[in-house]
RNA sequence: GCGCCCAUAGCUCAGUAGGACAGAGCAACGGCCUUCUAAGCCGUGGGUCGGGGGUUCGAAUCCCUCUGGGCGCGCCA
């Protein structure tokens, strides 16, 4: 509607343009939707903007502008005034609203999608969790948050993959090992001091115990020999672990279209570029653009050459890469698979991990693809009104699956999308177990839920929605929840374009509050049939916009609560 | 020290490609179930948009500066 409105301002602007040789703007028509109901349905400040191009009064201007609106473009307003500086606030026809209800109906589970992607491939990497550990609420947050902005470009036409990077290999997957190694050791008594920045949670004890169980004391071995054991180990906990973060993931109804393994894909898989597996492959692309330096018996990238403020590590005096050159051939690796637009998501920590990936892209050359990065910040869970504090290497912090038992699936989903990416988020575990009308999860749900009932109820005294009436709908309440449901499209591609999916979380406890209140006043189903069927259509379109939006959401749509 | 993020009602946060008297939820208090689900609704209060400058017809939104938080600045990831 949005554009219809947009359309009418710009033909009256040809019209002018043609008649008065006004100076042509190229700029885009603002059309706002005003939070002031006296200010109409829609308003534009293209007056105000022109005035001053066009050395004229902005009220004069707008008075043109509402002179050569089409008669078309009269027929959609019922009312147009220039207000203000110069605002030109247009008033809509009740009936040019109500008739768009069909257009609803008809898209059904299509409505809100469009075709902005046109297809194009995008690559949404999330979650991305070392399998050292359990998944936890930052993990958690990532997941709801990368899973919804997926849905959320598919549903605006992007041709999406989800894929999860494992990252397999390196120093963090050693001390994984040599933690569990020594752990298995002290179950036969053998105490050789555990590392310092191993992993100290309980966890590591229960996998040691799992592979005393199965292999008892085969793996002991002399120091100078055990390295065997610990890559055992190191094997074993890695399977482990990752085979619990795919089910917590999964249970959290996330489902990867690809993982990734650092080791298979860029270790072992051979590269397609220049002979040697992908790793080395990226080493020599950069090292032909002189972007490398041996320093200190390691190899560095000059990076401070290419934008960023420092060099880099890449491979250690030990021989082998950094995660840094395993990011980087990784994302090499992205845009070679025809990937042209990334979208990563990251805990707010890695946030200068960015600028120097960006560098490192840059100097192999690459340009036409664009990498985008939401950091998420940090959750703080909060019970009886208190932090409860975490630490990933003590191991002492909630996991994901112990919450998600706890609150269910859908509330946390809704709790962690609730916010905006780059605010903190505090997890109100009390608010969160409530089942109840403060919980805004089941308030929409219920809102829903609500809706079904009514139609079933109807559809025991035969009578189904029908569009043949909308017009009878002129309450303001009706009018003023149609025009928010029509704003749905829109607000879709705003979510899309701002990798934003806390905006539609917003939109959805709006619509839930305004049927409540609707729910509450006005009886659907009367004495009036007619009536009656056009409310029930009325219902049953704000029915299927909290579904279509919950779903973007990953969120659940319970027919009865 | 340098860099990134944040600061809006008692609490948690929306609103930031500038727009017309600043919003929601929670918390507090008072009401509403013989009528389509009370996981609901109605009513009441509550803010120098962290401080100070600047740009603009117009600033919570843009620029500068200060203050107070979070994070980063590894041959960890």
């Amino acid at each position: 509607m949005k554009e219809e409105v947009q359309k009418i301002v710009a033909e009256s602007l040809d019209v002018l343009r043609r008649k008065k040789g006004l100076a042509s703007n190229s700029r885009e028509i603002e059309i706002t939707i005003p939070k002031r109901r006296e200010f109409g349905d829609f308003s534009t400040n293209v007056a105000i903007i022109l005035a001053s191009e066009l050395n004229k009064k902005p009220r004069e201007v707008a008075e043109l502008i509402i002179d050569n609106i089409s008669i078309e473009g009269r027929n959609l307003f019922k009312k147009i005034e220039i207000a203000g500086p110069g605002f030109i606030n247009f008033f809509i026809n009740e009936k040019a609203i109500t008739s768009r209800l069909m257009e609803i109906e008809r898209l059904g589970e299509n409505y809100g999608k469009c075709n902005l992607g046109m297809g194009e491939k995008v690559l949404v990497e999330f979650v991305s969790a070392n399998p050292t550990g359990y998944l936890h609420m930052g993990h958690a947050r990532n997941a709801a948050v990368g899973d919804a902005i997926s849905n959320i470009l598919n549903a605006v036409g992007y041709d999406v993959i989800r894929e999860f990077y494992i990252n397999d290999i390196g120093r963090q997957m050693e001390l994984l090992g040599l933690s569990v190694y020594r752990r298995y050791e002290e179950l036969f008594g053998i105490k050789k001091g555990f590392p310092e920045d191993g992993y100290w949670g309980e966890y590591i004890k229960d996998i040691a115990n799992e592979i005393r169980d199965k292999r008892g004391k085969e793996l002991l071995a002399e120091e100078a020999f055990e390295q065997e054991a610990i890559d055992y180990c190191k094997d074993y906990a890695k399977d482990r672990l990752l085979g619990e973060i795919k089910k917590d993931l999964n249970d959290f109804g996330v489902a990867f279209d690809n993982w990734y393994s650092e080791q298979n894909e860029l270790h072992k898989a051979p590269s397609e570029v220049r002979g040697g597996n992908r790793i080395g492959a990226i080493k020599n692309e950069l090292m032909l653009r002189d972007a490398l330096e041996e320093k200190d018996g390691a190899l560095w990238f000059k990076a401070s050459e290419f934008g960023n403020s420092q060099d880099w590590v890449l491979v250690r005096k030990d021989g082998k890469p950094t995660y840094f050159f395993s990011d980087i051939t990784y994302h090499y690796d992205k845009i070679k698979r025809g990937f042209k637009r990334l979208v990563d998501v990251w805990g707010a920590d890695h946030h200068g991990h960015f600028s120097r990936l960006l560098a490192a892209l840059r100097a192999l050359t690459l340009n036409d693809f664009s990498l985008e990065v939401i950091l998420i910040q940090f959750v703080r869970l909060i019970k009886d009104g208190q932090e409860i504090s975490m630490s990933k290497r003590a191991g002492s912090y909630l996991t994901m699956r112990e919450v998600m038992e706890e609150v269910g699936r859908d509330v946390m989903r809704f709790f962690l999308l609730m916010r905006g990416s780059e605010s903190h988020l505090d997890f109100n575990l009390d608010l969160a177990k409530q089942e109840s009308s403060e919980n805004p999860v089941y308030y929409i749900q219920y809102a829903y839920a609500r809706i079904g009932s009514v139609l079933e109820k109807a559809k025991e005294s035969e009578l189904s929605p029908s569009k043949e009436f909308v017009n009878l709908l002129s309450l303001p309440e009706e009018i003023d929840i149609i025009k928010k449901l029509l704003t749905f499209q829109e607000l879709v591609r705003e979510s899309a374009l701002s990798l934003a999916p806390h905006k539609l979380v917003f939109y959805l406890q709006e619509i839930a509050s305004n049927f409540h209140v609707y729910y509450n006043k006005i009886r659907i189903i009367s004495e009036d049939l007619e009536l009656s069927l056009a409310r029930l259509y009325f219902v049953s379109c704000i029915r299927t916009v909290i579904r279509n939006g919950l779903r973007l959401l990953g969120i659940t749509t319970p027919e009865r609560m």
